[in-house]
RNA sequence: UGGGCUGUCGUUCAACUGGCAGGACGGCGGAUUCUGACUCCGCUAAUCUAGGUUCAACUCCUAGCGGCCCAGCCA
């Protein structure tokens, strides 16, 4: 668990907060503010579960109110237990804790049920025996009324009876169903008679086969709200059509009434949101699991290198409104740099080496240098870091000929500093018979120790290094964005192809690609970022090899700048 | 086509009950730098349309247009 989040202020939250304040003037829950975050555990957070996250527990947290955990399990096909754990690491690891309310809507499944049948007993709700198809073709459509069950009007001691009896497992599944008797030509098509209970002999994650018979979302999420004394039910814009439904629920059964409020979801380009296609991409074989780097899960994340500072930031900055979005990936980026540019402790790294001999050096001597962990938070203490005569530098910091005289990183006859550690001049080349240069040769300047010069010679060009014989090699996968397509699941649709069409082949290359960095002995016990290269992280899950995640933060970026200038 | 919701820089969020359309990301340019990073400075660019009310409209009125959601015994 992380520190406690501060509570960034959420860009838009305005139309809630008015919303909220309001209820307050008025007295109308006595100034509670009570949330909760519902996820149903059919499969594992992403980013956009963070964004629902962040806002419920962070308007609870901004009125001194309390957000529950609720797990939305009212589909035994779907739910597993597995599912549920890591759900709530995610949600400790994003740095929000629901103090021990967690809750599930099976637990409200006895007091469901007796709902169900004073509901009944009303007249509000009756046993249909019409098939799913029947009922599909008897509801109308979006212009056309729908038309009544032949069941709609039977005695409610003969839906009591029968519903009973489903509950006792005496008919098949999808045999009959209870509905709520509401208004069959209603233009909200949610309000013509849905089903809230059906029948489902299947097992399920908590309560075992005690119920063969399951409550719907619509039944069941404001009744558990009610139940929890939830103020306000924040829930995403598809649910706007469901609202008439959720009050009819809790005004018909005369119970307490929570304020459900929509916004809109998540839309990020090149990623993938859908759960349902997520599940897919698992279950395919596309990716190696839920918590794969190219995942846009939370846990996917995670292993990538995100932290979950960087996403709270980033669900704070992207606000929440009603209008639909589609944010760009470019602020995720932007929102972990900015983290790890002041959080990350520094090293220095060689992605493609190549050999640097620097002639005046004795071949025997090993130097240690100690260098700042970061170069503006002193407080995180130095490393150290071995230097000799053979050193890797990066192949792109050295050119035989210079593009131009911008270029001023090593060239022949030029200098440049070692980080931190003394300047060299280039005095050579070495290359095999086939003319490719096999290494750079150097003298450096002993009075240069430390990487400074007092007699205002300026170097212009700091190159990072490592001591050849002390580097540690590691193996680095670098994975890139999973998606071709700026939002892969509308295209997909749109075109009616499959949406594993839309992945990145590329991405899979990418990842499986070996390279061998060479690390100065330092600490890769945590995430690190890589001096000049860019921002790379190592895998915290880890343990034998390091492995390198980047490309989406910043390196290809910086690149591109470089060979700009040149 | 019925109903619900929604339209502001490229993106996202602002602009209190009408009063100079602002911030952030992106992009472009510059300064600085022992990471060509970071930082700093500057620039860029928007009220869906048409009428109307008003000294004054993103805001109010009228009429259009666009986008999203709903016809699961999913959530």
């Amino acid at each position: 668990m992380n520190e406690t989040p501060k509570p960034e202020t959420i860009a838009g939250v305005d139309f809630i907060r008015a919303i909220i304040n309001e209820d307050n003037k008025t007295g109308k829950h006595q100034g509670r503010v009570h949330t909760r975050f519902p996820p149903e555990p059919n499969g594992y957070l992403h980013i956009g579960h963070a964004k629902s996250i962040c806002l419920n527990f962070g308007v609870a947290a901004e009125y001194n109110g309390l957000c529950n955990l609720r797990f939305d399990d009212t589909n035994p096909l779907k739910e597993e237990a597995e599912y549920v754990e890591n759900i709530k690491a995610d949600v400790h690891w994003l740095g929000f804790d629901w103090d021990g309310r967690e809750y599930y809507a099976s637990d409200y499944f006895d007091r469901l049920y007796e709902l169900a049948e004073e509901l009944i007993r009303m007249g509000k709700a009756y046993v249909d025996e019409l098939s799913a198809d029947e009922i599909r073709a008897t509801r109308g459509t979006l212009t056309e009324p729908g038309t009544a069950s032949p069941y709609r009007d039977r005695p409610a001691e003969e839906s009591l009876d029968l519903f009973r009896r489903m509950k006792a497992g005496e008919f098949a599944d999808g045999s009959m169903v209870l509905r709520a008797k509401i208004n069959m030509a209603s233009p909200n098509v949610l309000m013509r008679d849905p089903a809230i209970y059906r029948i489902r002999k299947a097992e399920h994650h908590r309560t075992g086969d005690k119920w063969c018979i399951y409550p719907m979302y619509d039944f069941t999420h404001c009744i558990s709200d009610s139940i929890e004394r939830i103020t306000h039910s924040l829930c995403t814009l598809e649910f706007e059509n469901n609202r008439e439904l959720y009050d009819w629920v809790l005004e018909a059964l005369d119970l307490y009434r929570p304020q459900q409020i929509e916004f809109a979801r998540l839309n990020m380009s090149y990623t993938l949101m859908s759960k349902r296609r997520l599940i897919e991409l698992v279950d395919g074989g596309q990716v190696r699991g839920w918590d794969d780097p190219r995942m846009p899960t939370l846990s996917g994340m995670r292993r990538r290198g995100y932290t979950p500072e960087s996403i709270r930031d980033f669900c704070a900055r992207i606000g929440v409104a009603k209008a639909d979005n589609m944010v760009d990936r470019s602020l995720l980026d932007f929102c972990l740099r900015e983290h790890l540019n002041a959080a990350a402790p520094r090293a220095m790294a060689v992605l493609n080496p190549l050999k640097l001999i620097i002639e005046n050096y004795p071949a025997d001597q090993v130097e240690e240098f100690d260098m700042p962990l970061h170069p503006e938070d002193e407080a995180l203490g130095t490393r150290k870091v071995p230097f000799s005569k053979v050193l890797y530098i990066e192949q792109d910091d050295f050119r035989e000929v210079p593009p131009n005289n911008k270029y001023f990183r090593l060239a022949p006859g030029k200098e440049v500093r070692l980080r931190y550690a003394y300047y060299v001049t280039c005095t050579g080349v070495e290359k095999d018979a086939a003319g490719n240069i096999t290494a750079v040769r150097c003298a450096y300047d002993p009075a240069t120790r430390g990487g400074w010069s007092d007699d205002g010679r300026k170097v212009k060009g700091t190159l990072h290094w490592v001591s050849a014989a002390h580097a540690v090699k590691a193996e680095a996968r670098l994975y890139d964005h999973l998606f071709t397509v700026e939002n892969p699941g509308a295209a997909a649709a749109d075109e009616g192809r499959p949406f594993a069409d839309y992945i990145n082949p590329e991405s899979l290359l990418v990842s499986e690609a070996y390279l061998e960095p060479y690390l100065a002995g330092l600490p890769v016990d945590a995430k690190v970022q890589f001096e000049r290269l860019g921002y790379f992280c190592v895998d915290p899950d880890s343990t034998e090899k390091l492995r390198v995640f980047n490309r989406s933060v910043g390196l290809r970026d910086s690149w591109a700048k470089i060979e700009k200038k040149e």
